[in-house]
DNA sequence: GTGAAAGCGCTAACAT
DNA sequence: ATGTTAGCGCTTTCAC
């Protein structure tokens, strides 16, 4: 069903049944009507193609997601961020056009986007300090949001981002609070931002209370669960141990749980472990979670806002750049509550 | 820059150069590649809208990640797998288009693609029992390849799948090997087609072996956390408890390990402990994992072969289907080995 | 309020 | 081996 067809169909001509489906104001209330339900009828909607073509626009965005040629893995916060991202799209009419490209690839990607027209904008992930990306799509005259801060804070893009700092500030003080002294941080590498924030959050709220922030309790090193385990084990053995830890990834949690285990304590019990669970939100699923507590900001959320922002960018056609913080959700496990400082 | 500005600086006519670049053979090698330069060179790529309307072909596969409206969660086998089929499309120059949707509208989203003429394809992910999706895309002659099987064996469409009966028989089997009887298997909800397989392969090596499936050794449930503590839990207090633990899920094994350590046993040691990681495939990254075996299989190798075999099914026009049954990778962790059955 | 016709950028059938 | 031309299905002037 095309077109054509529809509007041979109805005795209209194809201007008006096209006019009537994009809601111009001049057809009449009656025929927009009998022309919206012989669409839905006959299940005909315009073809994107033809559509692109005539409109110049392509309503669609993309997302390039690097691959990296060393490490095998995807960053599980794509998945959960492109879910927020596609329930705002679906909404908007939009297509998500994603590009998984090797990230050596990636800036031939974008360019390939943009000489091809095939998307009307492009979200930016993982920023890094001085990005050659932000630079590259001004050139190219491509729309896009970033998820997450380069280093330099007064830049002049749209983001959308989490307050790491804060939200590790809040975690520390809830351990402060506790009784706490000696707190660990398990962080990842300092090279990516949100890793900086966090630390510098952790630093804050020890300041504040005037404990020395010691190296040894501070991790900063890939998120492996091998990491976590060596690190906590190291820690452990310490002439003054941590009472508490606060961990960066969900992924190297698994290692400093299972440090903890090996060395006979237990968690909520004889120590208390905070752990942000940013990566892996889907595991808020699992009924309660008793042992520990998670800061938690929702990447879902920041998909949605992310591809919001995008679109109102490419609406009111103006490259005022737009910038959101979020605030960490903050949920406080059973069994983290009752620990207190032991020595 | 567009074909006829191109075309115009090279003093070719629009077709020559369209044919030269789509490398039809009656264009001579040395007008091909003055274009062929001259493209790059002026950073031209066909308009995708245009070359779409023109060809009748989008070029692009649609994949439908319905998001569940009951649990906040996107299935992390996704990213794993979107990565794998990404890779096969940016070298077939195809695009991939996500349609995020709530569950209940899966179908239209479908008729959608299909009315619009988007994509070429599509890939259907986590098959039910008879799925209602695979008549509605044979009904829109829209090709599709599918992610896993819906539990009829012998149904006429392409799939690509994981052998996890034969995973979980091979798993079963090494337990055996080492000297253990009772043997526990915390799978998922029998609903799932992957989970009745891996039963099946479970209950198959006991049976070799004549040993009788135990019902209170065998957890079919949701795969989080929290069941993964309680059945555990639940079984260390039989009177004869298992030795050795068989775990469906990643998730779920983080709730056995918690269990586990809370008794005061320690993996590798006084209890085996077998992982399906599948579901989070990026874990490998972090170094040796020791304490555990994993059964994996690559999900990003089925997102490609599953890719691979849709643009092979377009491109030949035929709508033979294709079966892909892979093998899981299996990895032995180093301190699975040691532990013997200790009652 | 509705219709006729041009044109978006490309490919493909039909010349030559 | 290269050029001419029609047309893909839609939107958008312009005319009524």
């Amino acid at each position: 069903m095309n077109l054509k067809e529809l509007s041979h169909i109805l005795g209209l001509s194809q201007t008006t049944v096209s006019r009537a489906l994009n809601n111009y104001p001049e057809v009449s209330e009656a025929t927009r009507k009998r022309v919206k339900e012989a669409a839905s009828h006959h299940n005909y909607s315009a073809n994107t193609w033809a559509k692109g073509l005539a409109t110049g626009r392509s309503m669609a965005i993309g997302h390039v997601i690097p691959i990296s040629t060393q490490h095998e893995i995807v960053n599980p916060v794509f998945a959960d961020f492109i879910a927020g991202a596609g329930e705002v799209y679906a909404r908007n009419d939009h297509d998500m056009l994603l590009s998984v490209v090797a990230d050596i690839d990636e800036e031939s990607a974008y360019r390939s986007l943009a000489a091809k027209a095939s998307v009307d904008g492009v979200i930016i992930h993982g920023p890094r300090a001085n990005d050659t990306r932000i630079k590259l799509l001004r050139e190219l005259n491509l729309p896009f949001v970033v998820h997450g801060r380069a280093s330099d804070e007064h830049s002049d893009y749209s983001w959308v981002d989490v307050n790491n700092r804060r939200s590790f500030q809040r975690a520390t003080e809830y351990l402060l609070d506790l009784g706490h002294i000696r707190i660990a941080l398990i962080n990842g590498l300092e090279s990516m931002d949100f890793a900086r924030r966090r630390k510098d959050g952790y630093l804050a709220a020890l300041a504040d209370r005037n404990i020395a922030g010691h190296s040894e309790l501070l991790v900063s090193d890939e998120m492996t669960e091998d990491i976590g385990y060596r690190s906590v084990q190291k820690m452990l053995r310490l002439t003054q141990p941590p009472t508490a830890f606060l961990v960066s990834s969900m992924i190297t949690a698994i290692g400093v749980r299972r440090a903890i285990g090996d060395a006979g304590l237990k968690m909520g019990r004889d120590i208390s472990v905070i752990i942000h669970d940013d990566e892996l939100s889907y595991l808020r699923n699992g009924g309660d979670i008793p042992i520990f507590t998670a800061a938690r900001s929702s990447v879902r959320e920041a998909g949605r806002i992310c591809a919001q922002m995008l679109l109102d960018n490419i609406a009111q056609n103006d490259q005022e750049p737009r910038h959101r913080l979020l605030e960490a959700e903050i949920t406080i496990g059973e069994s983290t509550g009752p620990v207190r400082h032991r020595s």
